[in-house]
DNA sequence: AAGACGGGGAC
DNA sequence: GTCCCAGTCTT
């Protein structure tokens, strides 16, 4: 039987939350007494909701499945595993428990919560999005998949899902787990990648959803694919559906499904300076679009041809800073990180200045301990803030 | 249709 | 270390 959630009743939730539950189709999806299935539910599905009843991971977003709680834990998931979300969500719920808290909160507070999650984005279409609900919606969450779809950061899987977990809407969520699990089901030996696919997938998952309950039926399947339909070695053993699994039968796990290569990504190196005088460091906050938008980081520059050697070119940075040859660099740090589109290594160096530089430009900043702590770093960045401000608490 | 956009976990 | 993972937006 389908284990019951905890606080799905819809006078639990807090009344800013509870806008979008009032409608018969959203209570009768989510209401705790609702069949799972009916008896003219294929068989499969029975043993995949079965399955899911026992085995399903606790997520702080399943006992009370708000809209806001969905909406935020979604795209947090995107790109991202749930281990790794549930940290961020407990804290960023603590600070912004409401979408009020959210729009009315500056843009820096939200990258800064999201700071080490990647897809910084994500954040900035997160905030827009809470205000666009906030002022312009009068704090009403969208109800159907298409009034989610409209809203920035919200494409085709996170409309649906959210549609269907939070506002009871029949829709079909289809993210790289369930992509796995379908694939792998009907034997689709086709490139999952093409809109094609993801379409033929959508109309045929979507018979499926209408006719049990959508939520735990998308739920089901992707945490399907989370925990036993896996990329590598899939566990079929343990899988409630591997009877009526083609790939299974026909020993096409390892092959289903069909991926284009990757091409091989380029690796580059930048040089980077950490510029202290009077025990503040300078720092620069990058533009609003691009790489990392908005985050901060230490000056640095990309190390090409024209330099032969990184000292000579954290010598031609320093000089375009207008700092005097008479100021020293000491070789500091070297950093390794990894893009999705290429990789970095980071050439650290260090540079005490008897008297601070004018600062170029607005975006520029000096820099206590406690700035370093605040400001919204990406992983690297923050990884020489946090030796930077080690070796200042030894030396003093 | 293809590329930009992070970071983490499994091997 | 190396490979793998896979939503949304932009171009």
């Amino acid at each position: 039987m389908i284990r019951p959630q905890k606080n799905m009743n819809a006078h639990q939730r807090s009344p800013a939350e509870n806008t979008q539950s009032k409608s018969p189709l959203a209570n009768k999806a989510n209401h705790p007494l609702a069949p799972a299935h009916s008896r003219k539910t294929p068989l499969w599905i029975q043993h995949l909701l079965h399955w899911f009843s026992v085995h399903q991971r606790t997520m702080p977003w399943r006992d009370d499945p708000s809209p806001y709680k969905v909406w935020v834990s979604e795209i947090m998931l995107q790109q991202t595993r749930v281990t790794a979300v549930i940290p961020y969500f407990e804290r960023f719920l603590g600070q912004f428990p409401t979408v009020q808290s959210l729009a009315d909160a500056p843009l820096e507070k939200v990258l800064k919560a999201w700071e080490g999650l990647g897809y910084y984005s994500r954040a900035r279409n997160l905030h827009q999005t809470a205000k666009i609900i906030h002022f312009e919606r009068n704090g009403h969450f969208p109800k159907t998949e298409a009034e989610w779809l409209a809203l920035p950061g919200v494409g085709p899987y996170t409309a649906a899902a959210v549609a269907s977990i939070a506002c009871g809407q029949t829709a079909a969520a289809i993210d790289g787990n369930v992509m796995r699990v379908w694939s792998r089901l009907r034997g689709i030996r086709e490139d999952i990648s093409t809109p094609a696919w993801r379409n033929k997938a959508r109309a045929d998952l979507i018979r499926y959803a209408r006719i049990c309950n959508a939520s735990l039926f998308n739920q089901a399947m992707m945490e399907l694919g989370a925990l036993v339909c896996l990329p590598r070695n899939p566990a079929c053993v343990d899988c409630p559906i591997r009877n009526n699994c083609i790939a299974h039968r026909k020993r096409w796990t390892d092959i289903i499904p069909l991926r284009k290569k990757i091409n091989p990504v380029p690796h580059r190196h930048e040089v980077v300076l950490l510029i202290s005088s009077n025990k503040k460091v300078l720092m620069r906050q990058r533009p609003e679009k691009g790489l990392l938008a908005g985050l901060w980081k230490f000056p640095s520059q990309p190390l090409d041809k024209t330099h032969t050697s990184s000292s000579r070119a954290a010598r031609a940075l320093a000089n375009s800073l207008h700092i005097p040859q008479t100021n020293k660099l000491q070789k500091h740090q070297r950093v390794e990180h990894a893009f999705t589109h290429f990789t970095q290594t980071l050439h650290v160096y260090r540079m005490e200045l008897a008297t601070a530089i004018k600062l170029p430009s607005p975006d520029w900043r000096w820099c206590s301990a406690h700035d370093l702590d605040t400001l919204p770093l990406s992983r690297s960045q923050r990884i020489i803030a946090n030796e930077y401000n080690a070796e200042d608490e030894r030396s003093s």
